[in-house]
DNA sequence: TCGATATAGAACATAATGTTCTGTAAATAT
DNA sequence: ATATTTACAGAACATTATGTTCTATATCGA
């Protein structure tokens, strides 16, 4: 890729980032965002039709870098039974999310949080299904992807809860917490 | 209330209801909602700020509506232990959510879903705070307000899943995958 | 070095927002 | 029933944001 596109992507995304953790999405203006990168108008609807996409392809390049080398569970059906890969694998994730360069809970916790979390819902959605498919057994007849849909939503509620409390607890104690609501699920259909 | 205000109230309300199915909250302008509701664009403002207003109450209106007459469990201690009072009142609200005149379900399943959701998410934290405190004991250290988020966010997604899903199951179904995934969470601390 | 391409900047058309005015109809109070 | 108050419609308006089109310039890759 051009360096030119490369470097007015990053200032985009930068300032971008900036603003959702001072103002909601909505209300940020397209003259804010390029003022703040300092490109021009053409520029910014050359690389994004609209504000809309900005804020998938910036959802996509964040949720790729904070899963990307994140430890894989080697081990599949440790994902039950208080499993040592998941909460490890658990743990990296919620590193990544809070000291992330790019402020991702200080944009969590902003109006636009919500708009994020769906985005990275459907994220996991994708990923989790691929690994629990053969590790975990539903239970008493509950649908596989309802409970992969039900573990994805049950992340999102912690992540969401950890930043309205002001990120006090240590990603150790969230994936413990973590851990204590999904592994009773998990567990009872899978032996 | 003057009856004027109460019938161009109702008729925004219902205007914004049905825009919400065809198209997403930020799409939607004044212009279509007052041209839909068939009122002057002066009285729009005066009854709502903006439309930002006009969502929030609408929101507020359909919840009181929908927990208004849902069976309040009368013995909070069976909350846990596969409790059949949480059970019909999960029922009954799912029934309420489905069978609304006003199409809930088809606001939620549009793009504007989530906003909707996030003042869902909000109602229910608020009022399972207070159904909980005394019946439940936290288990493992967790604190109880993590609990209880956590319990509002697995409510939320299984709404989510289930327009998702084209609400092929039945509100009895989906209350008894509830408290699959609810239950050994709750029954742990509590006895 | 040269051709291709990304960019800046200005100017522009279009469309949405929110306000202000006037006259009219409908509610409530007496 | 009449008077008074209040809500409303409709139009006109200023303001602001969006998205496009143009030209000129600077930077990249080969």
């Amino acid at each position: 890729m051009d360096r030119r596109q490369q470097k007015t992507r990053d200032a985009i995304f930068d300032a971008f980032g900036m603003l959702l953790t001072e103002k909601s999405f909505s209300k940020i203006t397209v003259q804010e965002i390029i003022d703040a990168a300092n490109v021009g108008r053409t520029t910014f609807y050359a690389h994004f039709p609209t504000k809309d996409d900005l804020l998938r392809e910036m959802c996509a390049e964040i949720f790729d870098h904070v899963f990307s080398d994140a430890p894989r569970a080697e081990n599949t059906h440790d994902f039950s039974a208080n499993g040592r890969d998941t909460t490890t694998a658990v743990t990296h994730v919620l590193y990544h999310l809070r000291d992330s360069r790019k402020n991702i809970l200080g944009i969590l916790s902003s109006e636009s949080g919500d708009l994020l979390l769906t985005f990275f819902r459907q994220y996991l959605n994708k990923s989790l299904a691929m690994r629990m498919l053969d590790g975990v057994r539903p239970a008493d007849s509950v649908p596989m992807d309802f409970l992969v849909n039900h573990i994805s939503g049950s992340f999102i509620s912690m992540v969401q809860w950890w930043v309205e409390n002001g990120l006090r607890e240590t990603p150790e104690e969230m994936a413990r917490y973590f851990m204590s609501v999904t592994d009773p699920i998990l567990s009872v259909g899978n032996m």
